[in-house]
DNA sequence: ATATTTTCATAGTTACTAACTATAGAAGAG
DNA sequence: CTCTTCTATAGTTAGTAACTATGAAAATAT
C-alpha cells in the first residue's frame, strides 16, 4: 500500500470529480481512474458511487476520506518530525489564542515545558472565525483557545472554561460613583463593541436584549486592546472579560462588575479531529483541560 | 511511500541483519538491501550504522523505528476499521485488569459506552507481568489495568491510584476478637502469598521487612481468589486489597484493618507508546484517569 | 595468521506497474 | 437530439521491485 493512493483519494474526495483531482494531482485523468480502482480492490471496499456524472462517497469512502486524511498527516508528522531532527531543531507547539486567554497561558505553558523541556512554543493571536478556520485549515496552529462556536464538524471544540465580563468606563464618567453597573444604566451611553462576525459582539447583545434595551453602539472593534484605548480616550463605555484585565496593564478607566444579568461568554479548546494529533499535541490539550477541571460552570 | 518500506524497516530493526529480516519477510535479501537504500533516499537519512557485520540503527534510525511502528499500527488500524464497517461489526476496545479493578470498572465503562453506545468492550483479566507483555505484544488489550512495574521504555504506566489492604483471617481464628491486625501479630501464623514475579508479593514482603519480621509462607497462590478460597478453608491468614473485597461477594472469613504500616500498593494504566492508539482508546484511557483525578495519594 | 563462515552490496535479468495518449461510452445540459 | 463533460478501457513506455548469482568485508574458527 502506498500513501500516494491515499492522497489520490482524498483529492478525489474533495473536488469531487476524476478530472479535478487528476488535474491538481499534476496526473491524467485515466491514472487517477486506475489508481483508485486499484486501492478498491487492495481494501476491498467500494468508495465510489460512480452512477453519477459528479462522483459521491459510498459510506465506507467517507469513512477512508477522514481516516486517511489523520493516516496522511501522520506521515507527514513523521517526515517532518525526522528532517527536524537532522537539522537539530526543537520540537515545535503553535497554539492559537483570544486575548483573554493570556492570563492563564503561561501558567499552562510552563507545566508543558516541565514535560517537554525543548518544545518551541508558538502563541499566535487568533480573532474571529475565519482567523481560527484559516489557521488550522493550513496547519498554522495545532490548536485554538477560542470563545467561537465553530460549525464545521470536523473541528471539535471542547468547553473549559466560562469568563465574566465587567464594564469599563472612562476616567471621570457620572457611574463612577457606582459600586455596580446595571445593564439599564447604559441606556444612551455610547457603546464600544466588536465588530459582527464574532461570538462576544452576540454575547453582549444577548445580555442587552435580556435586559430588554438595545445597546447605542458607537464604535465597532476587532480587539480588547482596540476597546479599551477607545475608553480611555472617553469615547464610550465597554464590556471585556475579567481575564482580559488580569493580564493586561491596570490603566485609568473605571473598572465596574455589571450586576442584573451576568454577561459571560465559554472558552473552548478547538481542533481538528481530521489530522493526526502528536503525542506531544495530545498531551498539552489534555493538560490544559485538566487545568481548568473541577472549575465550576464550564457551560457544558 | 510505501508502507512497505517501513515495515521492511521494522523489521531489520528488530532482527538486526539484513539476512534474518528478509528471511521474516519472505523475500530475498537483495531485495531488502535495496529497498533501505530507497528509504534512506526518501527520507534524505543514514537510517543504519553498517559498519559492523550486526548492524545497528542511527539516532535517526531509532526515531523512525518508534515513529513507523505507529505509523503502521496506524494504519492497520484503518484497515481492520475498513472491514469492521463492511462486515457491520461493532467498535471494539480490550482492557487488561488485575482482580481488584473489578470493584470501579463497571462505572468507567458506563461512561465510556455514554459516549460511545456501539463500542463493544472486552474485559481481559490479565495476572502477572507475563501475562500482561504478551497481551500488549499481541494487541489482544489496548491498555491494562495494572499493579505490575512494567521497565520495557515502550510500555508507558501512569499511575491512576493506591489501594490499601486488608487483613483475611479465617473464621474462628485466634486474632478474630481483636479490632485492628499488626502485622508482627502475625509472627509465626501461616501466611499466603503471590508467587515470585508478582508485585504484590513484594510489596507485602516489603511491608513485613519494615515490621521488622518474616512471613511463614505456606502456600503461593497466582489469584487473589484462590487465596481466599485457602482462607475459609483455614489453612492461612492473607492480605487482600480493600476493592477486591467490594467486588466479591463477602463470606465467611473475618476482614481486619492492618494497623501499624500500611500495606497498600499502586495501580497503573499500562499502554504500548509505540503503537497507534485510536481516539475511542484515547479517550477511555482519559476518562479512567480523570475518574481517579483528585483522589489523594495516587503514588506518584 | 589463515581459512571459513557470515553478512551486506552490486550486477544483471525479468515481471509488474504506474504513468502517459488516444479513444470509446455514459450521463447531463442546451 | 446534439453537444459537452466526465469516466473507463486499450495500448504503449519507462521505471521499479522482485529474483539469482556473485563479490567484498567482517567476525569466527582452526
Amino acid at each position: 500500500m502506498d500513501i500516494r493512493l491515499l492522497r489520490y483519494f482524498i483529492a478525489i474526495a474533495e473536488s469531487s470529480t476524476f478530472t479535478k483531482a487528476a488535474a491538481s494531482l499534476h496526473i491524467a485523468q485515466p491514472s487517477l481512474s486506475i489508481a483508485i480502482k486499484k486501492l478498491e480492490t487492495d481494501m476491498g471496499l467500494v468508495l465510489l458511487d460512480r452512477s453519477m456524472r459528479e462522483i459521491s462517497l459510498t459510506k465506507e469512502g467517507r469513512i477512508l476520506y477522514e481516516e486517511a486524511k489523520k493516516l496522511v498527516t501522520h506521515f507527514e508528522h513523521v517526515e517532518k518530525e525526522l528532517k527536524r531532527l537532522k537539522a537539530q531543531g526543537p520540537m515545535e507547539l503553535s497554539i492559537g489564542i483570544i486575548e483573554s486567554a493570556k492570563f492563564w497561558i503561561p501558567k499552562v505553558l510552563k507545566r508543558i515545558k516541565e514535560e517537554f523541556p525543548d518544545v518551541h512554543i508558538e502563541i499566535i493571536e487568533v480573532l474571529g472565525l475565519d482567523d481560527i478556520n484559516r489557521a488550522l485549515n493550513n496547519f498554522d496552529i495545532h490548536f485554538a483557545i477560542t470563545n467561537q462556536l465553530i460549525s464545521r464538524k470536523e473541528v471539535e471544540a471542547l468547553p473549559i472554561y466560562r469568563e465574566n465580563f465587567v464594564a469599563l468606563l472612562p476616567p471621570g464618567h457620572a457611574l463612577e460613583a457606582q459600586q455596580e453597573i446595571r445593564i439599564t444604566d447604559l441606556k444612551d451611553e455610547a457603546f464600544i463593541i466588536f465588530k459582527e462576525g464574532f461570538q462576544t459582539r452576540e454575547d453582549i447583545l444577548n445580555a442587552f436584549r435580556q435586559a430588554g434595551i438595545k445597546p447605542n453602539i458607537q464604535f465597532e472593534v476587532e480587539r480588547f486592546e482596540t476597546a479599551c484605548s477607545f475608553v480611555e480616550e472617553g469615547l464610550g463605555v465597554t464590556f471585556v472579560p475579567e481575564n482580559y484585565l488580569k493580564a493586561s496593564t491596570i490603566s485609568t478607566y473605571s473598572i465596574k462588575p455589571i450586576k442584573d444579568s451576568t454577561v459571560s461568554r465559554t472558552v473552548y479548546l478547538a481542533f481538528d479531529t481530521n489530522r493526526y494529533l502528536p503525542p506531544l499535541v495530545m498531551r498539552s490539550m489534555y493538560l490544559i483541560q485538566s487545568f481548568f477541571e473541577g472549575m465550576e460552570d464550564l457551560g457544558k
